[in-house]
RNA sequence: UCCCCUAUAGCUCAAUCGGUAGAGCGAGCGGCUGUUAACCGCUAGGUUCCUGGUUCGAGUCCAGGUGGGGGAGCCA
């Protein structure tokens, strides 16, 4: 910035952090002005925000300053400003800090304040996802992002006290049938005239790769490769989906958690998936303080009681067979559910509801599936009809966790893949792990915006995601 | 992909039986005030999503399309 005077610039953040240990002291601040309130005593109040914490500074620009009618007095929401001045005890209400402005320098004007699309009032949700590159600006975006970066921030830290180590697996891959839903390709061919076969279907031969390439659905096939030498790992990135789901927990992009861990069984991968869900809630709480309160306050009253209920008391465990249990002694009460409860099916969403928040109310884990709803990867158990695989159901949200032990035992990976119609010849890597010094192993896929729904109460992953990629959606 | 709901001012919404467009907030201007979801007054602001149909007349009814929302399935 071309400034007269050499401040080094604060964050508000820090000011706050000090508080009215600072007063007296010069500072510089450089944000974004929420709102302007005129006094004709002769100053102005103008709220700027940095984005470093959830509230906003409130700057007392006096009328004296030379440029207080030509422009302190048009700037208004969303204007950008750098202010120089001392900090002082407030005399007002409402903020025991403030800044007394001795230069304020509109850096940034609005062009039509009417127009503006995040005026200082609130808006829906659905409009703020029309203006996504905008919505940053709000009390609610703002706190997401900060929300979202300190979650972020505690996978990797857990992670790394507990001496796992992050694989960036890739984005692109080969595979066609990771076994996880609809793909999305990728592709450099001219797609209105791509090269074909002999046979007339297109020659993937002469594309980038020289085959098939897509973008990956899960990191997990590959994590397993390095968990089979480094014990102890994980993946933390963007996943794609290419289903047609239009739903308030579904994205076509969203971010995955994934650890593996070798000479490890079911149930240490639950005791894995609950020791990261609570280290990343009590950093929320420790850190994010300001923006969960927010929340509390205007989203979702129970958030907070909700993430210290879950830090409180250990996750519910539960077979699937006592779950179905469960559902049909309900049912005996006059339970009523849309859909049957049968030992074999998958649960259905009102099933998973009554579980984990009428039954439990708090997270469960649900475990040993029938085989025939899981994918071919789980572990076979010696009953001959479950597998070892577990879901992590959180009330509000549903399934965030979706985890198995690993089929160890290359016969019996090679008897479930050819029983579900795949060809193993295709999983030749993920084969070899079983040939050579093949152990026990298990993990799990936590699903990030699900997470962040689950601690904030927003009712949409799209609203914490900050570019939503949905069916028929990719604006921004 | 299926079911239901929905589209009016910058935003959130209203408009009776089909009769010719309204409020709040926001914005601009003025007033008042160490203000703080400020307050008071005035002003501006409309292709009623698109295409077609019914009707003397359509924001309103009908058909198709598009966008948005909720639910289901798929899953994280």
């Amino acid at each position: 910035m071309n400034s007269p005077v050499s401040i080094p610039p604060s964050r508000i953040a820090s000011l706050f952090a000090t508080g009215s240990a600072a007063v007296g002291t010069p500072v510089r601040i450089q944000g974004w002005i929420r709102t302007r309130r005129d006094s004709k005593a002769g100053i102005s109040f103008l709220q700027v925000s940095d984005g470093s914490c959830f509230d906003p500074i409130q700057v007392v620009a006096p009328a004296d300053l030379p440029n207080y009618q030509s422009e302190i007095l048009k700037a208004g929401a969303g204007c950008s400003v750098v202010v120089d001045g001392t900090v002082a005890a407030s005399q007002g209400k409402g903020q025991g800090i403030e800044i007394q402005a001795s230069r304020v320098e509109v850096v940034g004007l609005v062009d039509d304040p009417d127009t503006y699309p995040i005026q200082p009032k609130a808006h829906s949700f659905e409009y703020l996802r029309e203006v996504a590159h905008l919505r940053p600006r709000t009390n609610t975006f703002g706190a997401i992002g900060r929300v979202r970066h300190t979650l972020a921030m505690a996978v990797h830290e857990y992670f790394h006290q507990n001496g796992f180590v992050w694989i960036h697996t890739p984005i692109v891959t080969g595979s066609d049938c990771e076994g996880a839903g609809q793909m999305f390709r990728v592709s450099t061919l001219d797609l209105a005239n791509p090269p074909r076969t002999p046979e007339g279907k297109v020659d993937f031969s002469q594309d980038f790769f020289g085959r098939e390439t897509h973008l990956t659905v899960s990191g997990q096939l590959n994590v397993e490769t390095w968990c089979m030498a480094l014990s102890k790992v994980y993946t933390f990135g963007p996943t794609f989906r290419a289903e047609n789901s239009n739903t308030s927990r579904h994205l076509a992009e969203f971010w995955m958690i994934e650890p593996e861990m070798a000479f490890a069984d079911l149930s240490a991968d639950a005791d894995c998936a609950e020791a990261l869900l609570k280290h990343m809630f009590t950093r929320l709480l420790a850190e994010r303080a300001d923006d969960m309160k927010f929340f509390a306050d205007r989203i979702d009253k129970e958030c907070i009681s909700r993430v210290e209920k879950l830090l409180s008391s250990p996750f519910e465990r539960m077979d699937y067979t006592e779950g179905v249990k469960q559902l049909e002694a309900a049912i005996t009460k006059g339970q009523k559910f849309e859909y049957p409860v049968k030992w074999g099916t998958d649960l259905q969403s009102e099933h998973e509801r009554y579980l984990t928040e009428t039954l439990v109310g708090r997270p469960v884990v649900l475990m040993n599936y029938p085989k025939d709803i899981k994918a071919f990867y789980m572990r076979a158990n010696d009953d001959g009809k479950t597998v070892a695989a577990m879901d992590i159901l959180a009330p509000g949200i549903g399934e965030i966790v979706g985890g198995s032990q690993r089929e160890e035992r290359l016969e019996f990976l090679d008897a479930r893949m050819i029983e579900m119609g795949l060809n193993p010849k295709d999983y030749w890597w993920y084969r070899d792990l079983r040939r050579y010094g093949s152990v026990p192993h298990a993990g799990f896929g936590l699903g990030f915006e699900r997470t962040i729904v689950y601690a904030t109460g927003m009712a949409n992953v799209r609203d914490v995601i900050p570019f939503a990629r949905t069916p028929k959606n990719c604006e921004f």
